[in-house]
This record gives structure tokens, sequence and C-alpha cells, in this order.
DNA sequence: AACGGTTTTACAAAGACTTGACATAACTTT
DNA sequence: AAAGTTATGTCAAGTCTTTGTAAAACCGTT
């Protein structure tokens, strides 16, 4: 599946730039302004975003904070004709990922989306419209975090990463808890029952079925 | 200061045009193979690698991803022969910076460079604002020393050379105390307070988040 | 001895995990 | 279908672990 691109930007010639470069094995969306974006961004959001700053409606740290309000995670670059520490420092601290001054070379640009790409799928994946990241040991859906416990977070993770089949009580403690589990209690249904709790509050509904005298499944839509 | 380079190169032939194009305006080692190469690296770091990845004793890629395992953003250039998408997809993947395919013109050769250095100036010395002057055990930040003792200032720096990932605690005791660390203590938990407070004294907040048994994590904006 | 840096100790506080009792639901047997 | 059996849900209490913090001890230098 090719990585789906938006690019936000205004100058034409620019947008050659990008189109050529990302032909063949990416997807590119190009919007002239924030508002055709955003439009588009609520329908489906790209893997990653290329965001000029220098825009003729919004300006692109308007954008980048809008975006980090519902994606805390999705790879920006943000471009900008000045090459000054100040429109760097900025763009970081409103959430940027990456930076690149124009002009700046195909091979640059190729290299930093597929880095960022491969940074924000390094430790992430995406189930169910849920994305794990084991860098920060959380689970996010919809962009926003369940705010899990280590235990909580390693139980979700392992009914997603089998999601639609039923995990086993057995296999279930060794992966969470380790070799070492002691005499059966009422544990594990706790933290499933928490679990349960906390995907409920963001998802409307708990999606993990118990499988009677067996385990749990995550159950797929 | 000249800029230091590093070039990993056994065609002679090649090795003389790099001489020529560097002569001057940078300091140039050459090596003509991997180990020659690490003896040196071990020593002093450069501040840009050009790395040839054919070489007699080991690869090119092995010799970027051990790079790599050391340094994440050190910049390497790969040289290849060959032209092709293959390499260059590979390197890159391997965390290479920037690629270039013989035969190269001298002007492109410097330009990349360039590039490189000052995107490593850009990128390296200030992660998340902190400048980082490892030459004499220094971070910075808004170009405020933080007056880091040199336990905080390793610490410091790994969590910042991975900033956004969660550093278990275990890998901190191997990195800033070394393999050998007794038994458990609070040793860590006070250098990474002192260090909150230090930050905190010019940044306004602390930046390193805890995540409960597991480790710490400096929090990118 | 004084000093800065580092480690340890000790305690408090927060947080996560477990447990047991009981209710409820699901299967089995009669 | 009713009763019995077993597994799971739930709640609240209680325990255990981990971390934060302050103060003291340690240690090599000056």
């Amino acid at each position: 599946m090719k990585p789906l691109i938006y690019v936000v930007e205004d100058d034409e010639g620019i947008c050659e730039v990008y189109e050529g470069a990302f032909e063949g094995s990416y997807e590119t969306r190009i919007f002239e302004n924030g508002a055709d974006f955003f439009a588009e961004f609520e329908l489906k959001r790209p893997d990653v975003i290329i965001l000029d700053i220098m825009l003729p409606d919004m300006d692109g740290y308007t954008i980048l904070s809008k975006i980090r309000e519902v994606d805390e995670r999705l790879p920006v670059i943000i471009v900008s004709a000045k090459s000054d520490e100040i429109s760097f420092v900025k763009g970081l601290n409103r959430g940027a990922d990456d930076y690149m001054a124009k002009p700046f070379s195909v091979l640059e640009l190729i290299a930093r989306v597929n880095t960022n790409l491969r940074r924000a799928n390094l430790f992430v994946s995406s189930v169910e419209g849920f994305s794990i990241d084991s860098n920060v040991y959380k689970i996010y859906y919809d962009g926003v975090d369940l705010g899990l416990t280590l235990k909580e977070f390693k139980l979700l993770k392992l009914l997603l990463s089998k999601a639609g089949v039923t995990v086993e009580r057995e296999a279930i403690f060794r992966d969470v808890w380790g070799e070492s589990f002691m005499g059966e209690t009422r544990t594990v249904d706790m933290h499933v029952a928490s679990l349960r709790e906390k995907i409920k509050a963001v998802k409307g509904k708990g999606s993990i079925v118990t499988v009677r005298s067996i385990g749990y499944r995550f159950e797929t839509e």
C-alpha cells in the first residue's frame, strides 16, 4: 500500500517538484490552502503531511496546531523559505516532526519523508482503529490516548495483535505476566474489565469478547 | 574550526578526488576499510562521514548500522558505483542521511557535504531546543548553559538522543554508568530529579516523563 | 578540612496490582 | 424447565511496587 502524502503548498513550481518526486511510490494530494486541506483531512488522514508555513489563508503554524489537536503523532514536515532558526524552533515547538528549508533537493525530500514514515511506523502499529505506540507505551483510539497502565497496555496490545482470534487465558498470563503466574485469581478479568471501561469511554463499546472457559478475543468490526 | 570528515573508501583514485575537494576548508581522514575506520571513530567522531558501500572487509551497510547503534544523528553520506534505487533505499532504510552515485562531480560532493553539515547543526546540536556540546560536556537550552554535572550530562544526552522514546532504566544504567551497576538504588531517580530541576530553571518545565516500571522519556513537544 | 559530585538511606506518597466475596451469567445435568 | 455446576463480572479493600524527595554518608580533589 502506497503511503499517502498530503502537501499543503501554494507555490505551483514547488508543487510540481513534489509530484515528480513522489510519482510512483507514493500517493500525493496537494492542497493550496488550509481550508481545502482540512476538508480532506477530516475525511481521510494521510501518512505524512508536508506543510509550507507561508500560506495565504492561514499560516502554517495554525494548521500545525489544529492538526495536533486531533492527532498527536502524525508526522508533519514543515517547509519554509526561511532557513533561520526561529521558524525551525517555532515549528518544532508546535509539534512538527521535521523541517526542511527551501530550496531542498528531491533526494533530501524523499529521504525525509521516508525517515518520518519509518519513524512513525517503527514502533507504531494500527489495528482496528487503535494505534499502538510502543515508544511511549500508549495506545490511542482515534488519536485519543486511552491512558492505560502497563499491564493494561500489554494486554490490549496482545489482544489487538491477535484481533479476531481468541487468546487463551494461559497465553495471556504468559505474555503479560511472564512465566511465573500464581494460582488462579480474578486478576485477568479485572484487567479486562478496566480495559473495556477505558475503551468504551472513547469508542462507545468495549470490543473485548469473552470466550467462556477459553479466554478473550478482540472483536473485529 | 574546520569540519572533520571521515571517508571510508578503498579506491585510491576516488580518494584523491576527496582530498582535492576538501583541501583547505575541511579536515579529511581517509580509511581503506571498516576496521581502520572504527578504530579512529571510537576515539573521535567526525562531523560527516562519507561511506562507500562496496568495501573489502565489511560491507558499507554493516558499517552504517554499527555507526547508527552509537550515534543516530551523525550525517552519513553513502556512495556507490551502482546508481540504482536499491542501494539508495537500502542505505536510507539503515539510517543514511544522503546518497551519491559515482561518478559525481566535485561541486556536487561539496554541496552535499555542506547541506549535511548544516542540517546536522540544525538537528543534531539542537535536539528539542537543547544544544549539546560533547567537546566540553555542556548542554544549553536557548543558549543558556544548564550547568550539568557529568552524570547529568550523559543522562540528558541519552534521553535527548532518544527524544520521544522511552529509555528503560536498565539501558540508562548501561549507558550512563556502564556495565557494572550494583544493586538497585534510587540513584537514577536522583539524577532525573536534579535534571528536571535544572531544565525547569531555564525552560519552565521538566520535560522528562516517567514511564512507570519501564524508565524515563524525554517528552517531545 | 572543605568542596563538589555522587551514592545511599529512609520515608512518604502515589499508583498499580491482587484478592476475596459475592452477584451474575452460561453451560450441564437431571 | 429446574436445579446444579462452573466461569466470569464487579466491587471494594488491601497489599505491593515504584517513584519522589530530603538528608546524610561517601569519596576523591584541592
